[in-house]
DNA sequence: TATTGTTATACTCTATAACTATA
DNA sequence: TATAGTTATAGAGTATAACAATA
């Protein structure tokens, strides 16, 4: 605020950092054969069994079409079915397939790797501060603690 | 790291938080007529006055063909001039015009908006944490204090 | 008539290669 | 022959509207 002697500067450190931690998480997954939109929704569908498509693009904050086409990929690389739902034919219900359930503890070591790599300078305790402060921070803006809303901004 | 009792989420944080940033700087400038991207682009301009195209290009880690493209909209509204080089009749020099110079201190304003609507839920010592963290990041990955490269990634 | 998913279309950002004018 | 900028083209991601099947 005016009272601190900085320029202010955390909303462009956030972006800046936000991209290379995007695009370090982006390498680290590559080797599965994922992108990190299709990452996050295997994530999700992990957490949500059986999520509409409608109710993924809700929680994407994205629109139906995209879904069609992430999932489209997903289910052709066999990591995802849809399935019509039973008693309301006009939806699609989404699970993992048993290869995609196995791709689950590899994304949970590319996160691993990817901390690691983006706070490799930070002591122990500065690096659990910056944890507290980034959920502070998350949960305070009203942030869905499993999705972020993907890239759709440019740089600043 | 694997000491730690905690799920690996700093980079997702980051992600998240680093894209929601990038969505409410680009509201504040909207009414200025302005993207994130052209900001970014007079801000390095004001910094080094007579940048050549290339060298600004290598700066946003974009391709030529895209400064073009944003050389072009903001020479359009009047903020940004080019200048062949006297001795070098290949390059293009860049500078702000009146009207692009008398944008920077509203810039000031927006970041300063930005960073009061991010942080609201922090207090004065938080802040001050959360700037000297993120600035140990930013150094310590050796990423460019004037410029990120932009959303090129997607969702986690 | 409304809703779920799908298809079609367009717009932006990005990346690459071909082209020009200068060096 | 190499370089700075330009143009053309194609690919991803996104958003919107039109459409089919179902409710």
């Amino acid at each position: 605020m005016a009272s601190e002697n900085r320029p202010a500067r955390i909303g462009f450190l956030l972006s800046q950092l936000g991209t290379h931690a995007a695009d370090v998480f982006a390498d680290e997954i590559q080797h599965l054969g994922i992108t990190a939109s299709e990452a996050g929704v295997i994530r999700i569908i992990a957490h949500t069994p059986g999520i509409t498509q409608r109710a993924l693009a809700s929680k994407l904050g994205t629109g139906q079409s995209r879904v069609v086409a992430l999932i489209d990929g997903l289910e052709h690389k066999d990591l995802v079915t849809r399935t019509r739902g039973a008693t309301d034919r006009r939806q699609q219900h989404l699970d993992l397939t048993a290869v995609g359930r196995r791709l689950l503890p590899k994304l949970r070591q590319a996160a691993e790797a990817q901390e690691t790599e983006l706070t490799q300078g930070l002591t122990d305790q500065q690096r659990a501060d910056l944890y507290e402060l980034l959920s502070l921070l998350s949960s305070s803006r009203d942030l869905d603690s499993d999705v972020h809303p993907g890239y759709r901004g440019t740089a600043r």
